[in-house]
RNA sequence: GUGAGUGUAGCUCAGUUGGUUAGAGCAUCCGGUUGUGGUCCGGAGGGUCGUGGGUUCGAGUCCCAUCACUCACCCCA
């Protein structure tokens, strides 16, 4: 095979097939009842919270991820969908959302707001990053941030709320919460010291990644999962030794607090998080069976980072959690969600009057709260009942020449296979009757003012 | 980024040690005569067997590459 021809092949098998790329699905619509419902779980409990919605640019500036996430992480040396505008700026697809909500925060000067602001996020997020169970290069997010403010009942709080909405979606039993301190920024920087002093001179020992991670992120040594960098890890300083006297009581706190809230805990002196905006507490949901494997949701506080991208020092404490993996549990758990798609009524129609009738009627119906679909096409009765099957309706409306003629139309009961004659005119108050007015699709967006 | 497994119709899967024109169930569509769905009966459409090479008289089946999916690692939501 010539050159050439290497190469018109394999131009070729990249580009026919129409699919979504590698890591990314579409969310079908049975897929949606799941979101939606997650949606609105996440909305109800903070909004109750005080908290406002907060919608943060798919893309920003490099930097904001590179210096709030830090840039030996995993996710910024190779996760991230970075690219160059027309003027050579370089953009990134965002990885997560508290280093966007916080730059807005600063970009928007929320420190003059009443303190601490809190909000709260739905997004998808993207990270390039081999595909597996729960990972996806676009996936949904939800979290909530509290700026502005210093006290461990926030903390508590936080993780209060967190667990609430696993409670409103049925999944809470299946997580255990992990949680550490893992200092001020100042113990840290000791400790981190410590580690490295205590590893020095034992890098034979390391597995190769450790070799790397003692100058990039020494913390992460920590929880290695090979042998011999676990025993090493068992013996080497511990971040307890090094909290200051504060860190240690605000840590107290929290723990006190959690316990007035009466939530369920796991102190996990090892957990580390692998974004380095963190300072003091920090916390997982872990899946009870499956450990880190399968969290769902992580945060913690991170008192530094308002001040490393350019503001005030700030006091601030977060949480996110992934939609799809919540989706995933849920659906392991066989947890099903109401879903209101289903129609009420079907309506079909014969001849050219009585379809004229049945725009107005469907309209009518609609107003009312009647999920109605109809059949305005040429099919046959046949067909048209056919169709009516497939949606699935409780009852089907038939109208024709005769009914139409009469001042009638016929109800006919899907599903025992009885019909009813009733005057046109009352045909809708019959149907709520059956259907039952605490049924009706009657949401309403609210009042807008003029 | 590393390792392993899988890839046949829209979906779930058969397809013998390589051998005629690649099958089934479900789904879809059309019939079974007037304005009545589901069940039943009859019929139809739908596949370059993931893609590209190679071996062979002959490849869905064997080999290589590639892509995708799944799983594990790394890491994370």
């Amino acid at each position: 095979m010539t050159d050439t021809t290497q190469a018109q092949a394999s131009k070729f098998s990249l580009s026919p097939p129409y699919r979504t790329p590698k890591g990314v699905h579409d969310i079908l619509p049975q897929d949606h009842e799941y979101h939606t419902y997650i949606k609105k779980v996440v909305r109800h409990r903070l909004r109750q919270a005080g908290f406002k919605r907060i919608s943060t640019p798919i893309f920003e500036y490099t930097d904001v991820f590179a210096r709030s996430i830090g840039d030996a992480t995993d996710i910024v040396e190779k996760e991230m969908y970075t690219f160059l505008d027309k003027k050579g700026r370089s953009l990134t697809l965002r990885p997560e959302n508290t280093a966007g909500v916080v730059r807005s925060y600063i970009q928007h000067s929320m420190q003059q707001l009443a303190q601490p602001v809190e909000l709260y996020y739905i997004e998808p997020f993207f990270r390039y990053d081999r595909p597996q169970r729960g990972r996806y290069r676009q996936f949904w997010q939800f979290g909530f941030e509290i700026i502005g403010e210093l006290d461990p009942a926030l903390d508590a709080q936080i993780i209060f709320l967190a667990n609430k909405i696993n409670e409103d979606l049925g999944i809470e039993k299946l997580f255990k919460i992990q949680l550490n301190t893992i200092g001020s920024l100042e113990d840290r920087k000791n400790y981190i010291r410590a580690l490295k002093d205590y590893y020095y001179g034992k890098e034979r020992s390391l597995c190769e990644h450790c070799k790397d991670r003692l100058e990039k992120n020494p913390l992460r040594l920590l929880d290695c999962k090979n042998e011999d960098c676990t025993i090493l890890a068992e013996l080497a300083p511990k971040m307890t030794d090094y909290l200051s006297k504060e860190s240690t009581e605000y840590y107290r706190d929290v723990k006190e607090y959690l316990a007035e809230l009466e939530i369920e805990y796991v102190e996990n002196p090892k957990l580390v998080r692998g974004l380095d905006y963190y300072t003091n507490t920090v916390f997982e949901f872990w899946d009870a069976k499956d450990g880190a494997q399968n969290a769902i949701g992580g945060g913690g506080r991170y008192d530094g980072l308002v001040e490393i991208m350019g503001g005030q020092a700030t006091p601030a404490v977060g949480y996110a959690a992934g939609i799809e993996r919540i989706i995933a549990h849920m659906k392991r758990e066989k947890i099903r969600v109401p879903s209101k798609d289903n129609i009420h009524v079907f309506v079909a129609q014969l001849g050219k009057e009585a379809k004229k009738k049945c725009l107005k009627l469907i309209d009518e119906m609609r107003e009312t709260g009647l999920k109605t679909i109809g059949a305005l096409g040429k099919g046959s009765m046949k067909k048209q009942l056919k169709l009516a099957d497939k949606f699935n309706v409780p009852y089907t409306l038939i109208l024709g020449i005769t009914e139409v003629r009469e001042g009638t139309i016929i109800i006919r009961d899907m599903e025992k296979g009885s019909q009813e004659i009733v005057k046109f005119d009352q045909v809708i108050d019959e149907l709520i009757n059956k259907i039952g007015e605490e049924n009706l699709d009657k949401y309403s967006p609210g009042e807008i003012i003029y």
